[in-house]
RNA sequence: GGUCUGGUAGUUCAGCUGGUUAGAAUGUCGGCCUGUCACGCCGAAGGUCGCGGGUUCGAGUCCCGUCCAGACCGCCA
């Protein structure tokens, strides 16, 4: 037997048992006469005592021991004379009689401790060993529990948790495909689902009902620290639902997974928001609600000053940061310096600070009068000690630039707390979305997204302002989920794809068998799907998707532990009807 | 495809307008130490300054190229 109890578990009531312990050598602390090893596995680190007047053959050996060695040992529990209140297991400690070293380490490139002085680089490189360490244990720990809970919750909702095929069929529209060549069909190819969603639509048809899973999806895009090539979704459907009936279902699912993984009570139903109201007032379809600073449009307002800037903006929009009229010049400036960058865009930033004396003070004092001032503050709802920072330029950069700018604000003043959550429902997307590229409509969700019944008449003659039953599940300005009420009528969802440009034909080939399906009676049907690593990033409380995942790829899509992608064997190309061809930056590399 | 930041000891970093032998902390190794738990004290080893080219009497430092890593824009229904 290796071990009789864990590296965690062991208590002053266990005093005086004879126990046995295995697992890494964690710190050893050699006092001379006395050695002191800190032995440490996924539950915890006991503390091990050699003593050289009773033990002077352990002793030495002991010396020999080092960092992330594989030991088991075997002693008695103790009460020890100088407890440590920092670890649960701090006021025992083993006195070891005989010991076995299981496996040798070689010294690790970086230390296995909390704040590890290991790089991103390395960390990715020896990932395992990084697992070692508490923080991003911890997180995977999470990780499962939140697993395990939206199975607790949706088994709890008659959702049956069904697998879907992952090497499937590449189709157009969405995110570029991850391919999987055939050998067995020369020259054809599968593609790795960029999401289940024709087959859990086909599950509906199948009368399953209510649908889930846990599964990864694959999109060959370009990465970010929340965005991987291989991810997993919490992906779900429902049949005899209207998008009311699937906001509720899911919003008990949020507030589940609040209770049980953050014990946070969430009071009363989500807020709403219109897409249109979320780009008015936030400038984003996924707002930080944690905090307020709503945008003000000043376009009217502040027309025909002769301040060129205003006059000529399609969009004049401010927002309030309250407490903030005592900014330096030095820190506007940075602030015009951040709306500037070539990611923001903003060409300038104006300001008005409505001083704690009732005067104003602004950048544009030469164009308006302290009353225009005065007046402006009031619709931003400013109040002396507040500070007004206004952008100007075409509508929808400006609403982009201003919502970085309220996202900076909101930082600065600390008012984006990890420890507060702020869910909402950003609904009534729309529908499709002009490509200026390619000319043609887009489906914004994806194609088999219904269209509001009050807005179909508007297919033909203005397809850009139909509004879909689509909606998003939006937590601190992280996007988390999104689904819509799906098309389940055969005519309309062929409607839709000639709106979207497709021929018969085309929509034929591509999705025949969705549209087959919905002529064997296809019921009323709808779903969602949640990023299952964002979400336990955020209850983790951390940006980056990375440290949720055991074994992530890095920001070219390439595990530098296991070195892949790599190259395949001439045998393989051959036997798959593959030949390479090289660009010349490929072949550089 | 683009913009920005970084690459110096095992590791995390410092290294100014180019100028003597490239430093610190930590880790490692050796010695001392019987109550440590970030143990302490003494000592030692440890460097292709990412790689290639250029400018210069002289390059870690300046310039060009390139590779790697990270953040972001485009992209991601």
């Amino acid at each position: 037997m290796y071990r009789t109890h864990t590296c965690g578990e062991l208590r002053i009531n266990h005093v005086n048992e004879t126990v046995t312990l295995s697992g890494w050598v964690q710190k050893i602390r050699n006092l001379g006469g006395m050695t002191f090893i800190d032995l440490r596995d996924r539950y915890g680190i006991t503390q091990l005592v050699f003593n050289s007047e009773t033990h002077q053959e352990l002793c030495n050996q002991a010396r020999e021991l080092g960092r992330e060695y594989v030991i088991q040992i075997e002693g008695n529990v103790a009460e020890r004379s100088n407890k440590n209140t920092k670890i649960p297991t701090g006021e025992i400690e083993i006195l070891v009689d005989q010991f076995t070293i299981l496996n040798s380490s070689e010294l690790p490139p970086f230390t296995i401790e909390d704040d590890t002085d290991g790089g991103d680089e390395l960390r990715m490189k020896y990932r395992y060993l990084d697992l070692r360490r508490n923080m991003v244990r911890k997180n995977l720990e999470l990780r499962h529990r939140m697993g395990f809970e939206v199975r607790n919750y949706l088994n709890s909702q008659n959702f049956i948790e069904t697998e879907t095929p992952v090497l499937i069929k590449s189709t157009p529209e969405g995110a570029r495909d991850f391919v999987v060549p055939s050998r067995m069909q020369p020259g054809q190819f599968y593609a790795l689902p960029q999401s289940p969603q024709v087959f859990k639509q086909l599950l509906m048809v199948a009368g399953f009902d209510r649908y889930f899973q846990i599964v990864k999806c694959f999109r060959d895009e370009d990465l970010r620290a929340d965005r991987q090539p291989e991810f997993t979704q919490i992906d779900c459907e429902m049949s005899f639902v209207d998008q009311e009936d699937i906001l509720n279902t899911f919003e008990g699912l949020a507030k589940h997974l609040f209770k049980t993984l953050r014990d946070v009570e969430i009071e009363g139903d989500f807020p709403r928001l219109s897409y249109e109201d979320a780009m008015k007032y936030y400038g984003s379809d996924k707002p930080d609600v944690r905090f307020g600073m709503k945008f003000v449009e000043l376009s009217d307002l502040v027309k025909e000053s002769g301040f060129k800037i205003f006059d000529e903006a399609e969009y004049v929009g401010g927002i309030c940061a309250e407490g903030c009229a005592g900014y330096t010049r030095k820190q506007l400036d940075k602030l015009t310096d951040f709306v500037k960058k070539p990611q923001i865009g903003a060409t300038g930033l104006i300001y008005i600070k409505y001083n704690t004396d009732g005067t104003v003070k602004s950048s544009v004092d030469k164009f308006f009068s302290s009353e225009k001032l005065l007046e402006i503050c009031g619709s931003a709802n400013a109040k002396p000690g507040d500070l007004v920072l206004i952008l100007a330029g075409v509508r929808k950069k400006t609403l982009t630039a201003l919502c970085e700018l309220r996202l900076e604000m909101g930082e600065q003043l600390g008012l984006r707390d990890k420890n507060k959550f702020s869910p909402l429902w950003v609904v009534d997307f729309p529908l499709l979305e002009w490509d200026e590229d390619a000319q043609r409509f887009f489906a914004m969700h994806h194609p088999f997204t219904s269209p509001k019944k009050e807005d179909i008449h508007l297919l033909d003659e203005a397809p850009g302002k139909v509004r879909a039953n689509a909606y998003d599940l939006v937590i601190n300005g992280v996007e988390i989920g999104g689904g819509s009420i799906r098309i389940f009528n055969d005519e309309l969802q062929q409607k839709m794809f000639s709106v979207l440009g497709f021929s018969p034909e085309e929509a034929e080939e591509q999705f025949g068998f969705l549209m087959n399906a919905f002529k064997y009676g296809a019921p009323p049907h709808g779903g969602v799907a949640f990023g299952f690593d964002r979400w336990v990033s955020l209850f983790a409380g951390i940006d980056s998707i990375r440290d949720v995942i055991a074994f992530p790829k890095n920001n070219a899509g390439r595990d530098v532990m296991i070195d892949s992608p790599s190259q395949v064997s001439s045998e393989q190309l051959e036997e798959l009807n593959l030949a390479l061809k090289l660009k010349e930056a490929a072949l550089n590399k």
